[in-house]
Formats: C-alpha cells, sequence, structure tokens
DNA sequence: GTTAGCACTCTTTGATATCGAGTGCTAACA
DNA sequence: TGTTAGCACTCGATATCAAAGAGTGCTAAC
C-alpha cells in the first residue's frame, strides 16, 4: 500500500485536529473537516489503511485514531508549512555584546518560552578555536593576585591567586610580559610541559604564580566541556496532561535542573542539514528521559566559530509549525545579528 | 483549657507519628505508640481538647488527626530535638576561596538536596560593605580595553570597552593611576558626580573610557540587587503528594527557576535569633506560593560582612528535627571554614 | 478520672449498569 | 469499482449503590 495524494490529506486532517484538541480524532470529524466531501464509512476505510502503515494509532477498540511517531515524522517532513514569524527583535533585547552576553541568553530563552509555550533551554556559545589573546596579572593586595585570562572571541576568566612573598611592581610587570610574549595566540593543544617548565624558571622565586596561571589558562581554554546551559519555562510542561503525571514531570524537572543532561540532549546536530533545525519527536530522542517528548533544536552560530544550541521540549502533539517558525526567526536574527558589525 | 503535660505527650505523638507515616492519625495509635498507658477513649477526649485549642485539626469527621500550623509551631519552638547531625566535611567540598565559591555554593546545595530529600537553595553571599578595591585596565586588543573591577570580598567583574582611537601604553598607565587613586577604598555612596567629572576632564579625550568603567563600577558595587541563587532537587517535591498535584507543583518549579522569587521567600532572617535558623510554617510564609510549604532557612556568614542564606523547602510534614539538624551543622562549617584562616 | 461499649459518620473500594463515541463490516448504491 | 448507509459491537467514562473499615463522640459503668 502507499500513500496517494487522499491519504495524504486526512492524515494531515488528524493531525492539525489533533494538535488542537489533543483528543484522538474521529472519522465524523474528519468527514466534515476536510474539504474532500467523503463520508464517515469512507473516511474509516482510508483509517484502517492508514494504521496498517503505521502513521496513527488507535489508542483502544472505540476511540478516533492519533498521529504514531511515524505520523509526525511524516508531517514535520512533508507536510509542515513553517513560516517564519514575527518575533520580538533581538536588539531591543541585547545590551553588550561580550560580558553581557549571559543576559542576552537569558532574555532569548525567556521570551522563547513565553512565546511557545514550551520548556526552552540555551547552550552559551563554545568557541572551538581556543586561542590565548590576553593574560593580565594584578596586584590586588599584599597576598593576593588577580589573574585575568582572555581567549578569542573574547570570553573572560579571572582567578584568584595567594602569594605568600610580597611582589614589587617590577616584578609584576616583567611577569606580565613573559606571560603574553610567551603564549598569546597559542591553542590549549600548543601549551606543553617543557614551555611550562621554562616559564617556571624564567620566574624564579615565583614560578608558583606561574603555575597557578597556568591553571587557569588551561581551564578557560578546555571550558567547553561542562557548558552552560539556561533555561526557562519548564512549567510549561504542566500545561500538557501527557507530561504532567508525576513521573514525566519529576524526570524532566530533575533534566532541566541538571544541566549535563539537557547538553546531552540538545548536541549541536549531527546530522545538521542547511537550516540548522532539527526535530526529534518522541521515541527518536535518544535521551530515555525524553521518549514522550518532542525535542526541537537550533544551532546559531555568532562567527568566530561560536556556536550553541537552542532548544525546546514539548509534548508530541507539539505545534511544529509555530516552534520551527519562530525559532528560523530567531536563529537568523541572532545569526545576523553579530556579523553585521 | 491549657497545656499540661499528659497533652503535650500526647501531641508530640500525634505529630511524630504523622510526620512518619504523613497519614491522619487515630485515637487507637496513640493509645499503643505513647508510654502514657492509657485507653485510646481517654486520648480520645484529650484530642478534642486538643482540637478545641487548635493544635490539631479533623480532615473529616471519621478520620484521624494531622496536626496545625499551630501544632508544629508548638513542635518547632519547645519539642524538637534538633541535635547538630553529621554532615559531609566542607573542606572536601571546597577547591579555593574567590573565585570558586560559585562552585562551592552549587555543590552545598546539592549535597542538602541529596541529604534531605527536599527542594534546596542558597543565595550567593551579598557583602554590605561594598568598597572598591581595585581597578585594573587593560588593552586587549586594537578596538577593545578590557575593564576589571575588584570589591572587597573579592567579588570580581570584567567590561569589555570598545574604543575608536588607539591607546598608547603610556596613557594606559595614566588612566589606571587616576582610577585607582581617585576611586579605591570608595564606596557606592561616595563616588557622586563631581568626582566623576572631574575624573573625565583629567582623562581628556578619553573621557568615554572612563565613563564605562564608572558604569561598570556602580554595576559591580550596586550588585547585590539582583542576587544570585542556586538550586537543587526541585523535583523532589514529587515524593509529597500533598506538593505534588499539577497546581501546587507548577508554581513551585517555576518558583525555583525565576530566582527572583526565591529571594523574596529567603529574604535574610528579620527576626533573627541567635542561632540564625529560622522556620516557616505552611500559612507563615508570605509568599502566596508556599502556603502549603515549610520553609526552613539558615544564615551563614563568611565573615568580612558577607552573609548568604540556605533554605530548604518541604512539604508541612517536614522532618524538622532532621532538616534543622543538618542546617546547623551546615551553617557552622561554613561559619567556621573562613575563619580561621 | 478512666474506660468499655456502641451507634454514627464518612471515606474507600469494588461491583454493576448505563451512556456514548467510534469502529468494522456488510450490503446496497452510483 | 469506489462510496455510502446502516447496524451490531467494543470499550472507556460516568454514575449509582452497597459493603467495609477506620475513627469518632457520647453514655454509662467502674
Amino acid at each position: 500500500m502507499e500513500m496517494d495524494e487522499r491519504k495524504t490529506k486526512i492524515l494531515q486532517a488528524i493531525i492539525r485536529n489533533y494538535l488542537e484538541t489533543g483528543e484522538p480524532v474521529g472519522s465524523r470529524t474528519i468527514s466534515k473537516y476536510t474539504d474532500l466531501n467523503l463520508s464517515s464509512a469512507t473516511i474509516r476505510n482510508e483509517m484502517a489503511d492508514l494504521e496498517e502503515m503505521g502513521y496513527i494509532i488507535q489508542p483502544h477498540t472505540s476511540a478516533g485514531r492519533i498521529p504514531s511517531d511515524k505520523g509526525y515524522r511524516f508531517y514535520v517532513d512533508t507536510l509542515m508549512e513553517a513560516k517564519e514569524r514575527e518575533v520580538a527583535d533581538m536588539k531591543d533585547m541585547l545590551l553588550e555584546r561580550q560580558d553581557k552576553l549571559e543576559d542576552m541568553l537569558k532574555t532569548v530563552v525567556k521570551y522563547l518560552a513565553k512565546d511557545t509555550q514550551y520548556a526552552t533551554m540555551i547552550t552559551a556559545p563554545t568557541t572551538h578555536l581556543n586561542k590565548l589573546k590576553f593574560i593580565q596579572l594584578s596586584r590586588v593586595d599584599a597576598g593576593h593576585l588577580l589573574a585575568v585570562v582572555v581567549i578569542e572571541g573574547n570570553m573572560i576568566r579571572n582567578r584568584m591567586i595567594d602569594v605568600a612573598e610580597e611582589i614589587d611592581d617590577e616584578t609584576m610587570l616583567k611577569l606580565n610580559m613573559l606571560l603574553n610574549t610567551q603564549l598569546n595566540g597559542l591553542a590549549i593543544e600548543q601549551i606543553n610541559l617543557s614551555m611550562v617548565a621554562k616559564l617556571k624558571q624564567q620566574a624564579g622565586i615565583h614560578s608558583g604564580v606561574i603555575g597557578d596561571v597556568i591553571d587557569e589558562v588551561i581551564e578557560t581554554l578546555s571550558e567547553d566541556k561542562d557548558l552552560e546551559v539556561y533555561t526557562s519555562g519548564a512549567n510549561n510542561i504542566f500545561k500538557y496532561p501527557e507530561l504532567a503525571d508525576n513521573e514525566n514531570a519529576s524526570r524532566l524537572i530533575s533534566a532541566f535542573e541538571e544541566k549535563e543532561i539537557l547538553g546531552d540532549i540538545i548536541q549541536p546536530g549531527e546530522g545538521s542539514d542547511e537550516t540548522g533545525i532539527q526535530v526529534y519527536i518522541g521515541g527518536e530522542n535518544k535521551n530515555s528521559g525524553m521518549q514522550d517528548c518532542s525535542v526541537v533544536t537550533a544551532t546559531y552560530d555568532l562567527g568566530d566559530g561560536m556556536k550553541g544550541t537552542i532548544g525546546i521540549v514539548g509534548p508530541r502533539r507539539m505545534d511544529y509549525d509555530k516552534v520551527v517558525g519562530t525559532l528560523k526567526s530567531i536563529k537568523t536574527k541572532l545569526d545576523d545579528l553579530y556579523r553585521k558589525e
């Protein structure tokens, strides 16, 4: 048996209707809902076919049909009309570029949650060409130095370093020179132990300080291991009864709280198509706790190799058109935002 | 009518029993549970008295009794035996002091959630003697300066500043001197517009840079407005049916997600008693979303005026002994931790 | 003051009946 | 040959009812 146009239309009608109401949809409804002018009996025959083909499911004998994962997949791949939607202007949300990135991400994710009524998340961009750009060592007070490490893409990290001996200004200058001339422009793979040893040797009695700085440099450069994730609207899952039962809710909430789990869910698109948007329906999710959810992800790119992912988690009967449309728009705006500068 | 010793014992037995089982407790149970050697009929009389006095409640005619807020309050104030409990050693959790504070807080809050099986939160310490300690302005690349602001208590903030004109090393040195000599040691109230104007004038063509730095200084000094809160174990609420219904759960989850709300809940103890630990039972909570919860808070003090609050949120029938005991221990360890240095 | 006894109340549980939505199948129709 | 009307059937949802059980309040006796 194969898909003809009429079956397609009926399947589409079933899915559209189910997305709206959340109730299994019966043959009579479709008979009136579509412009096919067919009786419910005919629809019933077609529905039996669609069920045999695996696109729809009957929860129990005397109920209507609901879409299966395969049905949703068909819908998303060929029937969906995801037009770009009007979204809030990023520029209004945005403050400054570098150090307020965090605020911007939080704003975006909050906006998305409110707009879509699903649970949302966003990962901070991770740059993969992590090169050291600048190191600044300063004397804060008698016992403390402050090391500031800046990497390509202007990610910044600080570290306080305890020092036993007092360090005079001249030495500070020397240490700064030493660090910047030796290390700037290097990636993590390029910093080896012999370099570190040489640096420490040159630093003389202050080799301990150098060690601490190097630690911080390494940590900064390899930061993308524990990537930051911001979330919003986790409580939206309670709007969808199929996710709101204790077991599901507990699992999802703890996933949204333990950001590490989220990292796995929105691995930046392995099967990246040209749009950068990906849809995972129900059982398609690798994560076992997400089998009753659909997840839509979008990869954004701020340039300089800084990429991050936006994720939206909702029930299977998610409004795919709306979500994909919104994500497309947001993605476009984010992509453009920094490029134009 | 007044509380005598026998009534006290019975009330205590009712509460203990209810905390354990979560079921209304009847007269027969108490008759056997206590060492009073009284028949269930006598207990019934006493229970009628206790109900009249408002310490216990009957959910419906043929059910046992459960404690009222007043009953819990009496228990917490006079009957509870909160002995300090063995807790994990903070030192094992702790890495370094200054810049890893965040990690430490996250570890503590996660530990607490696991240990108590309630939802937990902790606010980062806010110092109220916010004095500027140190400013460092450095040249990162052609178009960018980096401003680092450190305040008393070693809180650090960074800000990238775009500059149009190239700035040479000598000018940088001058600007740094200028900023540090004029501003160090000052609190936010002490920085007025005439100072800023004078600084800008001294900076000449680079007055724009000074303006940006001042902005950042002000933001850093007044930071405690949007205080950071870390949470863990929000999904624990699903373990308690009285909190796990959709409405309550949704409210609580969104409170735990929107950290601002939490800030209100755990306002650092206004009625601070000597222990620094506070218990809010059910309706005693000011926040309307928390009426079905009990909240226990503890204020910790890292010295230098750096204070923060730990909060534990659970059902009314929370194991107060355990929670208060654990918080006491954690608080002690946190208080000691930095003092000893 | 304490207790045994008993009628009473109210939730919980399970069984049973009814309703209605929706189906699948058959036979008639165009 | 595809479409449709008709009808028996299935099964969840809802309501009703009875029985069980836990616990109480009250009375009368100890």
